[in-house]
DNA sequence: AATCCTGTCAACCGCGGAGCC
DNA sequence: AGGCTCCGCGGTTGACAGGAT
């Protein structure tokens, strides 16, 4: 555990970054990839720590951001995933394609919570409010922060004349699904049931999402309907019922109705991001509260369908290329939001900051990098020290998704596959 | 107009995990 | 085995903008 050596260094600079730090950092990572974080601001020329340049690329230069505001589609997602993950963060943003883990923490803190809140739900442990909760006591945690408290409007449940069903519906599932907290004693404490616990869905999720090549999984397969939207939004989202229809995780026979009752509530979105799950011909778009109702196909008895090979599959950045023209289409990518999007219109408009400028330079040849087929991708795998514009694209993917780091997850969520069945067997 | 309050956002801090030697 | 380095994560802080008083 020793402390980052950059943090005892003396003369570096803090604060806020200037457009000419920015620019020698993006710079410098467009030529020869960041490699080793400690060393990129000596090669750079900047009067930062490694991890101050880390995150400055991760959270502002990343040439994949998607800027402008969260839609709500994106909050109730967010939402959702932190029903089942928690304040894991980096888990959640991997969901949102194109939005950093302190950005969603940042959302959360200052914005959802207090949506939540107002709605009668603690935020938290994502149950309704006690009575005590709405009539303004302390929030329910210690990292509150204390303006935080004063936001709770003890006549605002009553007052959301529809919110009646919605907070039954999430105490029930509340109920059968215990949110785990670290933070939080009281439902560590819970006696933790013996059907799969939220961690073994975490391990899924997770898996799901971090071993894309899992595509070649031929283990059994699984059904998992997932029939418990959790329906936050009163706003938007639920009209359509659609976040209602089941979600099947196709993997042969194994029909596991029954988990629907022990699942997390995850919404079928997430989950169809995050797992890349195959929804049923007869449901080829769910129009749940996923990222834009994006249909996300994927047939893992079909490798060829995924639209590329193994190694590749969906990742956090939307890379596949399969999943980057689904991505694509409903405008994750900054570049592909100008014009489209009317709120995300006039964020360009009214953001619009020098290194979405800087970010401008790469949208053509990005625009053109993710039109490419597979075959680029491979290309881009085995040129490991081309600095040219499709360099940034190839170390960029070399820093996602080193094929090993592939092979292993993938054989990882095989493993976790077969163990599926036999955790419900204990249900 | 000045001050205060609040919300948002970028950045820092400290910790833990992983890998290497 | 233990120490070191690096990376990544979550919590927190502080600057700033805009609205309210």
């Amino acid at each position: 555990m020793g402390r980052h050596s950059c943090c005892y260094k003396q003369k570096l600079r803090k604060g806020l970054w200037s457009p000419e730090e920015d620019e020698k950092l993006m710079n410098h990572i467009t030529k020869h990839g960041h490699g080793c974080w400690s060393s990129v601001p000596k090669l750079a020329g900047l009067q930062r720590c490694g991890k101050s340049c880390r995150l400055r690329w991760i959270n502002y230069l990343r040439p994949d951001l998607k800027r402008g505001a969260f839609s709500q589609e994106e909050e109730d997602l967010i939402i959702e995933l932190h029903a089942v993950l928690g304040n894991r963060w980096s888990q959640i943003a991997a969901q949102l394609p194109g939005r950093t883990d302190n950005e969603i923490k940042n959302l959360w803190n200052s914005c959802i919570k207090k949506k939540l809140r107002q709605k009668g739900i603690d935020p938290n442990t994502h149950k309704p409010l006690t009575e005590a909760d709405r009539r303004g006591a302390a929030p329910t945690v210690s990292t509150e922060r204390t303006s935080g408290s004063s936001d709770v409007n003890p006549s605002s449940a009553g007052a959301l004349g529809n919110l009646s069903h919605l907070l039954s519906e999430t105490a029930q599932s509340s109920m059968l699904l215990p949110v785990y907290d670290k933070n939080h004693p009281e439902t560590a404490s819970l006696p933790r049931p013996k059907v799969p616990p939220k961690e073994l869905f975490l391990d899924q999720l997770t898996a799901g999402h971090e071993s894309p090549s899992s595509c070649r999984s031929s283990g059994p397969t699984l059904y998992f309907p997932f029939q418990q939207p959790l329906g936050y939004s009163n706003e938007c989202g639920t009209g359509d019922g659609a976040s209602m229809n089941s979600l099947w995780f196709n993997q042969n026979d194994f029909n596991c109705s029954t988990i629907s009752t022990v699942m997390p509530p995850v919404s079928p979105s997430a989950l169809s991001t995050s797992m890349g799950l195959n929804l049923p011909p007869e449901n080829p778009r769910h129009g749940g509260t996923g990222i834009g109702n994006t249909p996300f196909y994927w047939d893992g008895s079909n490798p060829s369908s995924s639209g590329s090979t193994g190694s590749s599959g969906s990742n956090s950045m939307g890379f596949e290329p399969q999943s980057t023209t689904s991505i694509l289409e409903n405008s994750v990518f900054p570049w592909t939001d100008i014009g489209q999007e009317k709120d995300t219109r006039v964020h360009l408009v009214e953001e619009l900051k020098w290194p979405d400028l800087l970010h401008g330079t790469f949208a053509e040849a990005t625009t053109a990098m993710q039109n490419q087929s597979q075959s680029l991708y491979d290309d881009v795998i085995k040129a490991e020290s081309q600095f040219n514009m499709e360099g940034i694209c190839a170390s960029w993917f070399q820093n996602q998704q080193p094929q090993q780091q592939l092979q292993a997850a993938s054989d990882m969520y095989d493993k976790d596959l077969q163990r599926l069945p036999l955790s419900f067997e204990h249900i």
